[in-house]
This record gives C-alpha cells, sequence and structure tokens, in this order.
DNA sequence: TCGAGCCTTTGCGGTAGCGCAAAGAACGGC
DNA sequence: GCCGTTCTTTGCGCTACCGCAAAGGCTCGA
C-alpha cells in the first residue's frame, strides 16, 4: 500500500521525472522510510548535510535563524517536493531547520546513495538543475518583493504565492491546506505578526479573506492580486 | 593570447571544475567570444534564455526590475563566473537583466551546446548543481538580512560581501575593485541612496571607510564586521 | 467542565528611515 | 578650461511600521 503510494510520488516528484519506471524501483529500493510527528525536527541548521527527502505525506517547513534568535520562513514543503537538496550540491552543512508541521512520511537516501543514483542517470541531475533554478529565481522574486513592496504588498504576494502552492477549493473559497499563523505570516514576509494582524483585520472587514486560528481561506482572489500588485499608490507625482 | 586566458579562465570556472584538459579544449572549441563595452546590455529581463556566458575580463551587474521601474542589484559577476544559468536550469526566460559595468570579454556557448556538453559530461552537470545550490543559499542569506536588520547592519553586510567577491588590497585598505554608486550600493542593500549616503558619511567620520565617486576602501575590516553583525541594540531587555 | 496555554486583536506612542529639495563636487567631453 | 551631466551630501518633515502592553478567544488536555 505505502509502496505503491510511495512509487506515484516518486513518478511525480520534479527530482525524478522522465526516469523510467524500472529505474524508479531500484531507486525506491535503496531508499528508506521516516516518519515524523507534527513538531519534530528533520534537519537543524548547521548539522552535516548527509540525507535528503521526498516527502510522501505531509507538510514540512524550512526555517533559517539569525544567532540572536530571529526566524524567517524559507518555505513550506507538501507531498512530492525535495527537503535537504544541500546534501544534491554538496554544501558541508545545512543552511536552515526543517520542521514538519503535519505527521509526516518521507522517502529518504542517504548522501552517497544519492551520488550515486546521480551518477547513473543523467536526467536526475537535470532535474536538480531545474529544482534548484526554479528555487534560485523564487528567492529572486522574495528578494525583490522585499525590496520594493511595502508590508500590505508583500503579504498578499505571500498569500497568493502560499495558495498556489498549496491551496485547496472549499465552499467559501480558496484554503491555505495546513495550519498558518499570523507569525508565520509575518516569518514569510519580513514584518510582524501584529502587522500581518492588523492587515488580515482590515481585508476580513472588506470581504477578502476569511481567517480564523492558523487559517487563512481567500474568499477574493482577483482583489488580493490587485493588493499585490498596485503601484505603490502613494507616489503623487505618477501618471 | 586570447585563447590561453580563455582556457586558463574555463579551467578555473566553477561550472568546468574538474573536467581534463582535453575536454575542455573540446568544449572551447564549440564557444564563441563576444565583447561588451561598459553599459551595454547581455541579457533583457524577460528575453528568451538562449546562451550562456563565462566572464573572461571584466565585470557584470544582474539587476531586477519591477513593473513600475524599481530595480535591484541580484548580483555582480567577475571573471571565471557564470552568467545566463537560466539556460542551464531551462527556463524559457531570463529573470533579470545584466549589463557589462566595464569593458567585458565574454566566452559563451548556445543553449543547444551546453546542453550537449553537460550531457557528455556528468561532472559539468554536478557543477552546475553546487553552483545554483550556492546561489540559492546566498539569496536565503540575503532574505535572512533584509527581513530582520536594520539598515546599516545591511549595508555593513552588502560591503562585506563586496570586498570578499571583488576586494582588492591596497595601501588604504580594502578596496572594492569596480565603480559602485551609493545607487548601487542602496539596491543590493534594500534601502535608497540618501540612507547608504549618509551612513557611509557617518562611517567615513569614524575612520571605517573611506570613499569617493563611486568608489568604496574599508579601511576597518574589523570595525564594519562588528556593525554587521551587532546584535541589535535597540532591544534594551537583553541579557 | 474547567483551566492553562497559545493565538489573536487592538490601542497607543515612538522612531527608523523614506521622500523631497536643493546645493555642492567630481568627472568627462569638447 | 569650460560646461553639462552625473553623483553625492545634507537638512527637514513625515509616515509606515514597529514595539509594547493588555485584553480577549480558541483549543485541548485533564
Amino acid at each position: 500500500m505505502e509502496y505503491q503510494t510511495d512509487l506515484i510520488i516518486l513518478e511525480r516528484t520534479e527530482l525524478f521525472r522522465g526516469v523510467a519506471a524500472q529505474a524508479l524501483r531500484e531507486i525506491h529500493a535503496v531508499s528508506y522510510r521516516k516518519r515524523f510527528s507534527a513538531g519534530e525536527v528533520i534537519f537543524r541548521q548547521d548539522d552535516a548535510a548527509a540525507s535528503l527527502y521526498v516527502v510522501s505525506v505531509g507538510r514540512l517547513r524550512a526555517t533559517q535563524t539569525t544567532p540572536d534568535g530571529q526566524q524567517i520562513i524559507i518555505r513550506y514543503l507538501g507531498p512530492g517536493e525535495v527537503a535537504g537538496y544541500t546534501t544534491l550540491s554538496g554544501a558541508a552543512t545545512h543552511p536552515g531547520t526543517i520542521t514538519a508541521i503535519d505527521d509526516s512520511h518521507l522517502i529518504g537516501w542517504s548522501a552517497a546513495a544519492i551520488k550515486q543514483i546521480m551518477g547513473e542517470h543523467a536526467a536526475i541531475a537535470m532535474n536538480a538543475i531545474m529544482l534548484l533554478g526554479a528555487r534560485y529565481r523564487e528567492m529572486q522574486l522574495r528578494l525583490r518583493e522585499l525590496s520594493t513592496e511595502r508590508v500590505e504588498q508583500r503579504i498578499a504576494h505571500t498569500i497568493l504565492r502560499l495558495t498556489a502552492q498549496a491551496g485547496r477549493r472549499t465552499a467559501r473559497g480558496i484554503e491555505i491546506a495546513f495550519p498558518l499563523s499570523r507569525q508565520d505570516l509575518a516569518e514569510m514576509s519580513g514584518t510582524t505578526l501584529h502587522t500581518v494582524s492588523r492587515t488580515l483585520s482590515a481585508w476580513e472587514e472588506e470581504g477578502i479573506v476569511a481567517c480564523g486560528r492558523r487559517r487563512v481561506i481567500v474568499t477574493r482572489l482577483d482583489a488580493l492580486t490587485v493588493i499585490a500588485s498596485a503601484t505603490s499608490s502613494l507616489s503623487p507625482n505618477r501618471p
């Protein structure tokens, strides 16, 4: 049962796209399975990079912490996504911490196994390049947002990205499919939980979102898009 | 002459590290050479990704521009560095603009050529993974800085990074080896040229830097390091 | 069912850093 | 050597956003 599920996940994972079924079974054969409960840590920042996982079930959060304890969220990882790219790219230690935020099942390989697999299958190395390229580009975008946009736009962009990545259609709108506190949103948008709370309250007033405790539902995606890409309305000297 | 120089550059480039001399000559054989004057554009944002360059001589700047014209600097590229990684990673268009800021000589390949080269040399694909991994990690770091640090620290970090990447020892200290305006520093640190100017003036007062028109020299690296990593002195309730 | 923890909301200053403006200063071309 | 252009400096007000504080609400476990 799990065997079947895992194979389907691997088939669809960006990293193994285009790999023949037989090869995929071999790759699966050298993997191991590991379960983590919500809250458990998969990798800790600065730990040696010794393994790589693909999420089968559940959800993970990648964070980075400053020496003085401030934290930012790098990304969330859902089924099919790769945790521990560092192990691919040869860095000695993990740049951040990865935590399970739901009970999660991961499919893992040792660094040596992954290295061998990539040596044998050029397509996988190519997929890794595409994967890292995409993440790099996403980071460029976020950096640009953080540099040039005001808080409200940044929060809007963050929520839009999350709905695209983990949105679930419901009767009331698109719901982000995992628990997401105001603090979490703040750590993704480069602001504080207070500001996020105020902003969401305002949006709820306007009927753009509906939200509860660690729960966000977007009811008017169009309105949020407008906010996200609003040419900063504060410059009065604009045509 | 140029042939020799180029081969030496290719040998040392992160992308071709560990490739046999003979193979490198073949790779060089299918490359072309292109010169750009200071100010010329190599790739324009959203253009199709059709080629990849390694810098032989000169310096490039990678920027990204928002729809409303605001710009940020993603990175500077010196000799041996790779411009146009998008062509490696299969995205259709360039995420940003690359401009020559000095007269520059580039060694280039078409997308097809690079694809073939990577297919034939697994080591190069592996190098590409490491290269993208490193850039991804650098972006994570910058994102964290931008999210958690105040302007002064961010400017300090930016300058430290630039001295590491393109610092030149001089009698007065470490000089950043290319013209760098206040505006440029602002676009790398997520602030305005005014704030950069004020900050540099203050540092000059304290003898930490010496700077002129589009020129920055760090005279007291240690002091700058302290500023960069100062635990935000504004929280009064810290042990 | 109750209580202890989280999470969230909201009010109220305070301030870091922005935006504007205007005056230098350093090039570089002619 | 002169002049236009580009870059830099500095003053001054303003405001978006933070930081603190305190008061609700949800949950979940006992």
